[in-house]
DNA sequence: AGCTGTGGCAGGGAGG
DNA sequence: CCTCCCTGCCAC
């Protein structure tokens, strides 16, 4: 552990110093070597809770010696304090924020040399040599827990909203014109106040806002895109009326931590000592109902996607914010308290996942919400191979090849659809079929596989058990948290930093879910069934004639199960009464109560127009319902509405994420390090500053047809009502780009009679178009379907 | 400094 | 016009 007596971040080790301190041959590596235990030492863990200190028993702590009791009693509220009880107890001391920060050392250490996986070796006294201060210093810094032993009751959580005064609704606090204009804090105690600039200016309301945070003594502050919006805003106008933003529970400031962001996208999040700052715009993601995007999105449209929303929230555009302080304060004040209830309502749902795997890494809070899937699997490998004085493995180098199985076998719209997909196709193979890492010499990662999904079906049952309520859906979110952890095992496996990757064994289960896939594909056949199109772990059929009620879909489901390896079960996904193949990965569901399904990015995606979106949703539902007179209407109508600028901004602007500062494109592109791009030459042209991460929108102008279009783009901010200017032909020619898409689908004449700009002759006799169907075996099937 | 994987479609820029 | 390549977004 010798960086971390040296100061906060770890420094690299002379490789043959370091060795010949440990006795060691100097191309091998012994993690662990610095922090040697007494046999049979038992570890006590305190932990100091509302100035009670309370004993915790954590197999992880057992690293951490402990030089003077009187520490104890000394440290400040919070911290954890571990003791060695036993033979030479008491002899060093290391008391810790976060486990993670030594277990990074660790890493770091181990990443620096080949390690090889050896026998934790016999203890020396003079195998370390640790001085208290530094480290203490080093744990005063950020003073964070890891909560063990610890409930969610027991811990003080401020929610905090901020609104500011921007007359474009993008805010930018180094723009002066934006300031603060009003914060709302709660706390879960009850406590709730709002602060505005009714009757002050915007430093005392700053001042009285870092006071009352001071006050309300919070072990965690929530808030929606805390990390991008509040804290960052909030820092800069301190910063210009010189306020100190002494946020810290020792009356330190808050401040980012010590180091180069990693890129310029993802924003640095500040530290404040002692409290957790928890954006839960990060905790959200992934934990939706079938949402599986990252995209961030707004907290009314989050709270919205969660099912969380109350008809009488008041809803306002950022544009309306400033406007409505001013002449509706009643209604402005109303909508933080809106916004202060939809944290309380999204922290009870999304917060529990990372608060539970606090109290199973060595991580704290802040940390977990914002670490990856095959970090969070690393560590836990590295506390059970910590925990058995084994040194770890350094990660392997390779590539995967192959991934999953996918296919079309038709194309059109079909009936009566039955879906099928292999219950957690990779983690059940991997327990199945015992697959795991090589270097994985104590067996820990199927025993973690294991665990969580012992704990994950667990959940589930629970949750299956109960009667519609909040709880139900609390235990939803929180089992597929757990189902995307377990599902990044594979994912690790073939993850080049993992320190237990396999690349071969990561092959071995890509090559065998194809295999089972495929063996679903035949039984399927067998049975009779149409095959429509297969991804990875599911197919989509059209059941066997004399399949017609789910319960019979049930029943040649579980028949196929049975005939499939032991532990490997097919499930029943879904049943619908219409689909739309388009193209693999792109599909639309007419479910029985008549709600449509559209699924891939050729169909959806939100790098499209929203008039995109929606002209294909229509025309879907329009092919859906063989209403082609309908269809012909969208187009025309939408050819039409362009023309005549009918179409309003929103919908016919593109938004995209502004990636790298303008100045750094401008650079790149004179250094021909990149191409042109619409939205950073638009920004240019404006000239008003943005920041990376930010979603703009633009669009496209002009009369003609663009020789290069990133030429004639525009921000959709620009747009007057008064005077449109969109590019009539461009947008004109997107949407026959767009009709396009169905031509397969149609007879050559049917779909110029449907997708022609002028009104026809005679209207169009839905009676007379088929849709035509296209049929075709992907090659991976010809050959093995025979045999 | 930290980051789970592959497969697939669409659109735009750049150059022929 | 076309092809090639890159990027973004999405399905699993």
């Amino acid at each position: 552990m010798i960086e971390l007596l040296h100061g906060q971040r770890p420094v690299p080790i002379d490789k043959e110093s370091e060795a010949s301190l440990l006795g060691i041959d100097p191309e091998e590596r012994i993690i662990g070597a610095w922090m040697p235990q007494p046999p049979g030492t038992r570890i006590v863990v305190y932990q100091k809770v509302k100035g009670e200190l309370v004993e915790r028993l954590d197999p992880l702590t057992f690293y951490f010696h402990l030089s003077d009791r009187r520490l104890l009693d000394e440290c400040p509220e919070d911290f954890v304090v571990v003791e060695l009880d036993g033979e030479g107890a008491f002899k060093y001391c290391v008391l810790f924020d976060s486990l993670s920060k030594m277990w990074n050392a660790v890493r770091h250490v181990n990443r620096r040399i080949q390690a090889v996986p050896r026998p934790f070796p016999e203890q020396t006294d003079d195998m370390i040599h640790v001085e208290p201060d530094p480290v203490i210093q080093y744990f005063l810094q950020t003073g964070k827990t890891c909560f063990k032993g610890l409930e969610p009751e027991d811990l003080t959580i401020l929610r905090v909203s901020i609104v500011t005064s921007s007359l474009s609704g993008y805010s930018n606090p180094e723009r002066a014109s934006d300031e603060v204009l009003a914060v709302a804090l709660a706390d879960s105690t009850g406590w709730r106040r709002v602060l505005s600039r009714k009757r002050k200016d915007e430093e005392t309301l700053l001042r009285l806002f870092i006071d009352l945070v001071v006050e309300r003594n919070p072990d965690i502050i929530e808030g929606y895109h805390l990390h991008t919006f509040e804290m960052p805003f909030l820092f800069h106008r301190c910063n210009r009326y010189r306020i100190e933003m002494s946020l810290g529970r020792d009356g330190s400031n808050a401040y980012l931590p010590a180091g180069q962001p990693r890129d310029q996208r993802r924003a640095q999040i500040p530290e404040i000592h002692g409290r957790h700052l928890i954006d839960l715009s990060r905790c959200v993601s992934g934990g939706m109902p079938g949402d599986r995007t990252r995209g961030q999105t707004g907290l009314v449209r989050a709270v919205r996607a969660a099912g969380l929303d109350r008809p009488d929230r008041v809803v306002l555009d950022p544009r309306q914010l400033s406007w409505c302080y001013q002449h509706d304060y009643h209604r402005f004040e109303q909508f933080l308290h809106d916004n202060l209830t939809d944290l309380e309502l999204l922290s009870e749902r999304f917060t529990r996942f990372h608060f539970e795997m606090t109290r199973m890494l060595p991580l704290n809070y802040q940390q977990v919400p914002v670490t990856g899937s095959a970090r969070k699997i690393d560590l836990l490998m590295e506390r059970e191979y910590m925990h058995h004085n084994h040194a770890l493995p350094a990660p392997s180098s390779g590539a995967l090849r192959t991934g999953g199985l996918t296919g079309v076998f038709a194309c059109g719209v079909f009936n009566h659809i039955l879906h099928v997909d292999v219950e957690s196709l990779y983690p059940s193979l991997m327990l199945s079929r015992r697959i795991k890492p090589r270097s994985d010499v104590h067996g820990m990662f199927l025993s973690l596989l294991e665990k969580l999904t012992d704990l994950r079906l667990d959940i589930k049952r629970r949750m299956m058990s109960m009667s519609e309520c909040p709880e139900k859906e609390n235990l939803g979110v929180l089992q597929s948290a757990y189902k995307i952890l377990i599902n990044s095992f594979f994912g690790y496996l073939a993850y080049p930093p993992a320190l237990f990757n396999d690349f071969e064994r990561a092959e071995e289960v890509t090559r065998t879910g194809q295999e089972i896939l495929r063996q679903v594909v035949t039984e399927l056949k067998n049975a009779g069934a149409e095959i429509i199109e297969i991804d990875t772990d599911g197919v989509f059929a059209i059941p066997p004639p004399g399949i017609d009620t789910e319960q019979d879909e049930q029943k040649l489901v579980k028949d196929i199960s049975a005939l499939l390896p032991e532990r490997i079960t097919l499930g029943f996904a879904g049943r619908y009464e219409k689909m739309f193949s388009y193209k693999i990965k792109n599909y639309a569901l007419q479910t029985y109560d008549k709600k449509l399904i559209i699924r891939g990015s050729s169909l959806h995606s939100r790098s499209m127009e929203r008039f995109a979106r929606d002209f294909i949703r229509d025309c879907i539902e329009c092919i859906l319902r063989n209403d082609f007179q309908a269809l012909h209407g969208l187009y025309t109508s939408l050819i039409f509405d362009i023309r005549n600028h009918k179409i309003h901004i929103r919908d016919l602007a593109r938004t995209e994420e502004v990636k790298i500062p303008l100045h750094q494109y401008l650079e790149e592109l004179k250094h021909e390090q990149r191409k042109h791009s619409g939205l950073m030459e638009a920004i240019g042209r404006a000239g008003r500053p943005v920041s990376v991460g930010e979603r703009i929108s633009y669009y496209y102008t002009g009369q003609t047809l663009p020789s290069k279009p990133y030429t004639a783009t525009k921000l959709a901010e620009l747009w007057d009502p008064n005077f449109p200017d969109a590019n009539v032909p461009w947008y004109q020619k997107r949407v026959r780009d767009l009709a396009e898409k169905f031509r397969p689908f149609f007879e050559p004449e049917d779909f110029q009679q449907v997708f022609s700009d002028e009104e026809g002759l005679f209207p169009i006799d839905n009676q007379a178009i088929t849709l035509r169907m296209l049929r075709e075996e992907p090659p991976d099937f010809t050959s093995d379907q025979e045999q």
